[in-house]
DNA sequence: ATAATTAGTTACGAATAGTAAGTGAATCGA
DNA sequence: TCGATTCACTTACTATTCGTAACTAATTAT
């Protein structure tokens, strides 16, 4: 069967965003600049994920890496124009999540 | 650090949503019932996964399947009303990705 | 001297994804 | 009647990505 084509740039955005942990970075960072520390103790990732996804995300502009040569370093990580328009996007998930999910979550079920 | 905790049901929609090819799935079935080849052939997605993802996604209530006993089978799927309630959530990638990523993707890009 | 903090990196096994080939029932063409 | 094709998958296998844990370097605290 023949492949039809896709929006590339359609594509492109919905790749971005469906990489694990993409979307709870891009939430985290809408409450304001991070550091590094304080993302990883608000998620449930681990450093050497996060450390990847936002060299990824500083890539594609999304996020901006500031560096104050405090001691020990500090480093704090923000939103881009282009990141803060992801806040749509968060919000209608916010949305979706909390008319159509289950309120009853047990840490064992699925 | 203390993990802080994030709304489950947020957590959970997002990890949903987050999971490769689910979008551009809900995508393809927003435009209306379609068979299993016919997504197939819409996205580049191998059957293995196709097969696999929309059976998480009837597992998760977003799709249904219904099978007509035809010759051979014909099998097609839609969304239910927890799936169409995703509509939005596509539809402002689709503005980020309209607004916010550029239009000359090449082929080797990236 | 030892431990802790920050922002990572490295190593490695486990889980997930992608490719290709196979399945079974039925239909069609040669 | 043999072989090819269609549909909706499975199975087998390899490649990529994920998650955990340990490590780094500079500095301060105990």
């Amino acid at each position: 069967m023949e492949q039809q084509t896709l929006c590339p740039r359609f594509e492109k955005g919905m790749d971005m965003f469906s990489r694990r942990w993409t979307g709870l970075i891009i939430y985290q960072l809408l409450e304001g600049t991070q550091r590094f520390c304080t993302i990883q103790g608000a998620l449930p990732i681990s450093g050497r994920l996060l450390s990847e996804r936002l060299k990824e995300l500083e890539a594609e502009g999304v996020v901006v890496r500031h560096v104050y040569p405090d001691i020990p370093v500090r480093i704090e990580y923000s939103l881009t124009d282009k990141g803060r328009a992801l806040e749509p996007v968060i919000r209608e998930i916010q949305k979706w999540s909390a008319d159509w999910i289950e309120p009853n979550l047990q840490a064992d079920q699925q």
